[in-house]
DNA sequence: GTCAACGATTTTGTATACAATATCGCCTGT
DNA sequence: ACAGGCGATATTGTATACAAAATCGTTGAC
């Protein structure tokens, strides 16, 4: 193992926390885990620090860590500040952007069309997230490409889903096609405009498929 | 004391690195930090823990943490990264805020001009910081009102010094009112400009003064 | 029967002990 | 004299032991 253990503690219970695994409010029993991971407390409770440090738990003092999965208005501000962070990378990279970039932004969107024709959501969704991080990265700003990168992850797992709406993908398509074509154009408002709403619609149908999948989880 | 151990003393190493009493890739030594508070090594890495994964140092596996001061050029894309979040804050409060807010953002804008008439740089500082925490609010998100205090919070330490340039305090608060007029007229894209540009004038205003103080200090 | 208080138990937070690995200095060979 | 390797030392990472505090159950009083 490259990394230290505590390192790949926390992974572990990062993903299970994203499959759901770990519901909200669920407390993580240093002791339980100790002995599931085969290793002492301490490995286990840095662990626990980073997830926290993440925000995907909460630690109340003296009475342990608790996973906090956000609820339906949590998820939907998380949308719609990463639409804001992407119009913004989106505007940045219009005055940025290299020609290089622009052509990698294309064979993305080649690929994208690609799995589109084939119906290969998971191929889709690895085209997707080459063409955002390159935005994110032709933004020439480290720090934001960071911060975009950051939060780009954390809603992963429910970015993922809303692709399964039929027509979804080839809707996402002719959005990145427009972005592209802005970002060409030199029209900096537009490629943000284009941007922010392309990953706001995301939000807006994961939030339709969370309300069919099950209307009853719409409060808090 | 109320909150554990770790916490305050991840606070006084906060505190320290932001002083600048821990230079940048200075080691801190488990060992002589945990004889200096008085503690054990264990919630000294705690407190390492929490510094690392703000940002404010950096852990090379098995060799121990590093402060990490941001440099000139990360210190500007911090800066132009908090004037684009506060631009999507000032837009998307334009659309959100409500009538007792505006009151509360006038309100401390009369402080601010007090404090300018009275030369009072502390008073404005804090009557500032009052301002921008409304418009963080304002934007009706509380996840990138989150995002948006913590990177403030950040630059604190930077922030706080241009107010020393003469002349800076009532330019700074001209553009306050500019961006509470854009607010009150409901001009969305007028009142992001506005604040994208408020805090863009820091980031420069600092730079400016980083490069007339210490000009041998330009370079990564 | 219910509520409160007290003690036992569990669990977190901290200290210390141990293991593993990196660093530094010395020594030897060319 | 300098380079490379080997060993001593120091430091991080993990395990265990201990302390403090919260939870839970029981018991007793009303």
């Amino acid at each position: 193992m490259n990394v230290k253990r505590a390192d790949t503690i926390a992974d572990a219970l990062e993903e299970r926390i994203f499959t759901g695994e770990f519901g909200d409010g669920e407390r993580l029993d240093e002791i339980r885990l100790a002995t599931e991971f085969g290793v002492s407390r301490t490995p286990v409770r840095e662990a626990l620090q980073r997830l926290v440090a993440s925000g995907m738990a909460r630690h109340l003092p003296r009475r342990g860590v608790f996973v906090r999965q956000p609820g339906p208005v949590e998820l939907m501000e998380m949308f719609e500040t990463m639409a804001e962070i992407e119009g913004v990378c989106g505007r940045l990279a219009t005055l940025r952007i290299s020609e290089q970039a622009l052509g990698r932004l294309e064979a993305a969107n080649t690929r994208c069309q690609a799995a589109v024709e084939s119906n290969d959501a998971d191929g889709y969704y690895r085209e997707n997230e080459r063409f955002h991080h390159v935005i994110y990265q032709q933004a020439g700003n480290s720090f934001l490409e960071q911060e975009a990168l950051r939060l780009h992850r954390r809603l992963k797992p429910f970015r993922r889903i809303q692709l399964r709406l039929r027509g979804r993908m080839a809707q996402s398509m002719r959005e990145h096609q427009a972005i592209v074509a802005a970002l060409k154009a030199g029209d900096a408002e537009r490629a943000a405009k284009a941007l922010r709403e392309h990953v706001a619609i995301q939000g807006e149908k994961f939030h339709l498929l969370m309300s069919r999948l099950k209307p009853e989880a719409n409060e808090v």
